[in-house]
DNA sequence: CCAATTGTTCAATGACTTTTGAACTAAGGA
DNA sequence: TCCTTAGTTCAAAAGTCATTGAACAATTGG
């Protein structure tokens, strides 16, 4: 019941560029750092998109190594592959995150003001 | 006789990830920043793909805000516009070239030993 | 055991992307 | 003027990607 990861030689410059490279899974990597440390599972994104359309998106992340999966229970806990990332392609996720930030044109997580749980 | 490019406020984050996407346009990115300061005619690039899907892949880079072409006769002059990507994006540009620099799986520009004329 | 919760898989569809060759334009040199 | 050089445009063919709904699996709580 373990996910399938590349380890962090197998993570790919180009692949990581075109997964980020797609609004609603830049969106999910600016909320996930945004809680970083804190695992969050699937459901946290379904403002972004369907339950299937995110698990798709969720699983492209995942294959490219931007992210990581693990599964608790019947969920599965997504954390950012941040030391994996920076020792490949050092300073690519913080300024991509940082740009992220800035960008008002991204799809938003907890837009819907039900931040009674966060 | 000028070409399209948009502003450098019109430049999109997930627009330019998914054009960085790209091996063969990663190359070519990684080639102007190797001669940054040097204007390329496209032909520099023709180690990389035909002529035609050249014309293709750097036309997606310029209307992504990513390259510069000043027509110049019958040449196109191409240039990185690090400048405004570092504006928009600070430090992305440089993780990008610096992490392509060690890419061994990316297309090279310039492998067949005709380095007469560099 | 039953039902709810959490998320995946599958097949289908529509939409974009990449690549190609043939035909083209525009400038420059002989 | 004619030819070459540099690059574009067009339409077609392939391929890849995103999105959907229906069906499925696994865990947990009552």
């Amino acid at each position: 019941m373990t996910l399938p990861h590349p380890t962090a030689d197998q993570i790919s410059l180009p692949i990581v560029l075109a997964v980020l490279g797609d609004p609603t899974r830049l969106a999910i990597v600016r909320y996930l750092a945004s809680k970083e440390g804190v695992p969050l599972n699937c459901s946290k994104f379904l403002d972004l998109a369907s339950k299937t359309n995110l698990s798709y998106h969720l699983a492209k992340l995942r294959e490219a190594g931007v992210t990581r999966a693990e599964v608790v229970g019947t969920s599965r806990l997504i954390t950012l592959r941040r030391d994996d990332l920076d020792k490949r392609f050092p300073g690519l996720l913080d300024s991509v995150i940082a740009a992220a930030g800035e960008d008002k044109a991204l799809p938003m997580v907890g837009t819907a003001d039900s931040e009674i749980d966060a």
